[in-house]
DNA sequence: CACTAATAATAGTAATGCTATCATAAATAA
DNA sequence: TTATTTATGATAGCATTACTATTATTAGTG
């Protein structure tokens, strides 16, 4: 069984908190699964159901549908990205130094040690590197926005823009490169994968040290 | 009638060529302007042949499925910004001026003369920033890829790149940031109206000024 | 004028994205 | 203990989507 830690998320993003179940958690396990190896476009409740052996019926008890789910899973990842930033970032004081770790979250949040068992941190991580931003690019983003729907995307972003404010505290743009970096990373460890003439990074024994590289020397630039 | 220019496309994308016959104009026209109002995802060749008082299949001879339709709209987008860089920048000699004036592109693109009478460039332009990265951020990639489906982002990603480099031939990074430039201006004009909490820039009167501004600034920094 | 090419009209099919109802099993409260 | 609430499963059904196929009609071309 898992350790038992729970996180916390918005709570109109389900009907039913699918941490409390074994079939909660089984829809989260396997939907990250199936949207990694599948994409979010071919993934549905109804294959998802098979996958878990329950019904279709039962995965809508928990939410409202394929949309809000993959929502769910994303703001899990912006809040685990949350998480590693934070506990890393806790016991340095150079600003310099702290930046270099957030890029390294966002970069490598997969090799960090899992929170929970039936998360596959690896998988989430492709999945918001390649799909993530779907999330939010639709006609609905006002209405979920107002819901609270993207407030762990903020709160990261406000995060990292207060430690670029530390390092450089005249530089006009904090959260615009806050959230840059972030996408940057998600960009570029596809491109590099998929449209490697889109990029200058390539990813070297499936370590994305290039894209991190890459990413510190912007802000080196930037920021000094 | 129109001037008679023709964009320039890879034939993979449609079965018949929709520049050669009004229907084709048509549906070039009204699925600009059906996904402008409500979304990709909303978007149906069912919606769109009932605006332009045709039929499903007849949209079927000239586009296999809405998603290439879609990726038609987002390289013609590409091309005609490739093609306002190429015009605008065709007599400067300085390559920062250069610079200014790709940025200047990539932004208000829309305010430029429209080339062509049936397609809307200022909805297309939303449409881009909003829903573009769709296209490729897919499953389908690498084998839309092979056929050559993305050869007018790299294109331009090819020309900012030159240019990068011309300005500063010691940067590491030209694609990098060439593509980035792109995609910061998609994301930052389409936060700044929805999730200006993700951003630093805001839209004043309508203009995009700010954002701009914002990446002459980062390019600036970068390439000193 | 004959022919061919494009479009429209219509029908049909499998999959998707749901909603509703009822049965059953398991957890909990009286 | 029994009663009862709660979660899940089983099944059905329905409108929409994403197509494909067939046939009729119209416009353009040789």
């Amino acid at each position: 069984m898992s350790v038992g830690i729970k996180i916390s998320l918005n709570e109109g993003l389900y009907l039913r908190d699918p941490q409390d179940s074994e079939l909660g958690r089984n829809i989260i396990k396997y939907s990250i699964i199936l949207i990694d190896e599948f994409g979010i476009e071919s993934f549905t409740f109804k294959k998802l159901a098979i996958k878990i052996n329950s019904t279709e019926a039962s995965i809508y008890r928990y939410f409202v549908n394929k949309h809000i789910l993959f929502l769910y899973l994303v703001n899990w990842y912006w809040e685990w990205v949350n998480y590693l930033v934070r506990i890393n970032t806790m016991n340095i004081t150079d600003s310099k130094a702290k930046l270099g770790i957030i890029i390294h979250s966002f970069v490598a949040a997969s090799n960090e040690n899992p929170l929970v068992e039936y998360v596959n941190e690896s998988r989430l991580q492709r999945i918001v590197n390649s799909e993530g931003m779907k999330v939010y690019h639709t006609k609905d983003v006002d209405a979920e926005n107002s819901k609270g729907f993207f407030k762990s995307y903020k709160d990261l972003a406000y995060t990292v823009s207060a430690v670029i404010t530390e390092v450089n505290p005249s530089f006009k743009y904090p959260y615009t490169l806050a959230t840059n970096l972030f996408e940057m990373t998600n960009n570029h460890i596809f491109f590099a994968q998929h449209l490697p003439r889109l990029t200058d990074a390539s990813i070297v024994d499936n370590e994305n040290d290039e894209v991190e590289n890459m990413l510190n020397y912007f802000v080196e630039k930037l920021l000094v």
